[in-house]
DNA sequence: CGAGTTAAATGAACAACGTTCAATTTCTTT
DNA sequence: AAAGAAATTGAACGTTGTTCATTTAACTCG
């Protein structure tokens, strides 16, 4: 089996990308090999360096993947709330049942780690600010005496706390005692959270 | 080099997992490999399936080591301030301050995980509650209205917020804005959550 | 003091990993 | 049909975690 077999470069990029996605998911980033991608795609291991340049760069194509499905959830989520602070508490629930529903996925995006201390592509970058901007948005009307580096200050607090409460969710630690929960831990940093903004400055 | 050399298996147990905080507080967890290990101890990668389990085994307890010494340091500096919002603020800053200074140690401690979806041992909970409950206790004076479980319940939700501070610092994601320092998003993540939890209720 | 026993330590072996690249195979062109 | 080009392969290399038969040193006893 060679050359223009089946399918174009473009076509096993997906059909890489899409198997991927299937693997991580059912068995996490540490069931994804070079080889047995290439098995699932009917190609072998050599084929995949044809397409990406080695498996963190396909893995970060992964989670770029990731981060567009969950802001395209998060952005509707966003939209259908009525009052400011229902959005952001809609924003962090919404946030907190993807983590829940694509463990896996949503683990890989932390997980990951790319290679020395070398910083994200910029097309990256982007995907995580556009995360953010979402929380800036909702948080905008809440907040109209901040200045926008306030502003940035103030969603980006907000969101690292519901991101570690996932994490934290996740990990397990939480799990014994009942009332624990992400979704009450969620409610609970973002309104009081947001009542302290309320009630004073910064 | 054979049996009773020069060492008891306490000694190489202690050898072996000071070795091991060197090469990942040096080069992270992906540094660390049983041969590796082995000859920095002057000993061979099967030396080391005599005192340990396998290499998870060996990662927890050298987290457990750095759950220790964070939470002697954490303790220290809970004890030595004023206000009780100023030992909330003061563990944050702590809690940040271990992160940044053994950012491989700190990142060892979530980068790890145990084999499939089994609990992490007892002892090793043990470790991760004592933290929560130095939050816990400095909580305890701010919110006299509160009952136990929401008292829990905020310092969960206080802590994990801080705790997705660190992530996000170091996975280098706001390096580039210059407001946005870990130390600045803790201190307006505690100062409004705090506000907001005196404020009303849960 | 030398022989025999016991246990510590080794390191070869195995399967799997990411990555590379000469070799092979198929398609296209002449 | 032969030659050329290009897609795909899979053997190879160096690494990984883990096991366990074998070796080697120390201790015990006659």
């Amino acid at each position: 089996m060679a050359r223009r077999s089946d399918h174009s470069r473009e076509e096993i990029h997906a059909m890489a990308l899409a198997a991927a996605e299937r693997l991580v998911a059912e068995h996490g980033l540490a069931g994804l090999s070079a080889r047995k991608l290439a098995a699932a795609i009917g190609y072998t291991q050599g084929t995949l360096y044809l397409v990406f340049r080695n498996l963190d760069d396909l893995i970060l194509q992964l989670n770029g993947r990731t981060l567009d499905r969950m802001h395209r959830i998060l952005a509707e989520r966003a939209a259908e709330c009525s009052s400011p602070e229902q959005c952001v508490l809609a924003l962090g629930q919404s946030y907190i049942r993807f983590a829940e529903s694509n463990p896996h996925l949503w683990g890989a995006l932390y997980e990951h780690h790319p290679s020395p201390g070398e910083p994200l592509p910029d097309w990256y970058q982007v995907k995580v600010d556009r995360m953010f901007q979402l929380v800036v948005q909702a948080l905008g009307p809440l907040a109209a005496d901040l200045s926008p580096g306030e502003l940035d200050l103030a969603a980006h607090a907000l969101w690292s706390g519901v991101h570690g409460i996932c994490i934290l969710a996740q990990s397990g630690t939480l799990e014994s005692q009942g009332e624990l929960t992400a979704a009450a831990l969620n409610e609970s940093l973002i309104r009081n959270y947001l009542s302290g903004l309320r009630g004073r400055g910064a």
